[in-house]
DNA sequence: GTTGAGCGTT
């Protein structure tokens, strides 16, 4: 019942596949459930996920057991607010099964148990075309455009920034050794390191007694 | 906490 690609799709052989858009990204297979099996009976409701957060990719597919009750979920459910956004429900056209399915109607061949063919595999290779999979760029949201930012790939420039790190570092104990150990603003330390320091916070200081008490 | 063209099994 409720239970949707728990145990993985029951009984494909005759469903028709339909793909609903535009959908609220809380929207769950639940919340679809009981819209669309108003329409006809559901075989089965399946909702893609991010496998890095888990979270709904915004559409979902929605399987009916005749056709008749699928072309009357798209006409009737189709353009329906759900969860506060428009969906779109449509026949699906791509997919695993898209090969084999005709208008929605998915003529899945079902394996003679007992009867394989001893004589040779209709496979010439297997199929490792799974990295083919490279799961196409989806996530033209945010998340993308974050991971679009350009990232460091010198290497050198990271190893160099440590060893600045050390340099200054050894100037500050020496100095801190040699000179008066306290009493001594940071953005000086600052000034002895090698690089020319930077003057630009020399604009004005404001009265470090904002709050003084009376 | 956010986003919004499209096509599916964790």
């Amino acid at each position: 019942m409720a239970h949707f690609g728990r145990s993985g799709p029951p009984a494909i052989r005759d469903s028709f596949s339909l793909l609903v858009l535009n959908v609220s990204f809380r929207t769950t297979a639940n919340d679809l459930f009981p819209l669309f099996d108003r329409c006809g009976d559901v075989v089965d409701i399946h909702i893609p996920r991010d496998r890095r957060t888990g979270d709904s990719r915004g559409f979902a597919f929605v399987r009916y057991k005749y056709e008749d009750e699928a072309q009357r979920a798209v006409d009737k459910l189709d353009g329906r607010r759900v969860d506060g956004r428009d969906i779109m429900v449509q026949f699906a056209k791509y997919g695993p099964n898209a090969e084999r399915i005709q208008k929605g109607r998915i003529v899945e061949e079902i394996p003679k148990p007992g009867g394989r063919p001893r004589s040779h595999s209709p496979r010439p290779r297997y199929r490792d075309d799974y990295r083919d999979r490279d799961y196409r760029r989806r996530s033209r949201s945010r998340s993308a455009d974050r991971y679009e930012r350009d990232r460091p790939r010198d290497k050198d420039f990271r190893r160099r920034s440590l060893s600045r790190s050390v340099s200054p570092d050894y100037d500050r104990r020496h100095s801190r050794r040699s000179r008066s150990p306290a009493r001594r603003s940071p953005s000086r330390s600052r000034s002895n390191s090698p690089r020319a320091a930077t003057p630009s916070k020399q604009g004005h200081h404001r009265s470090p007694r904002s709050q003084s008490p009376t």
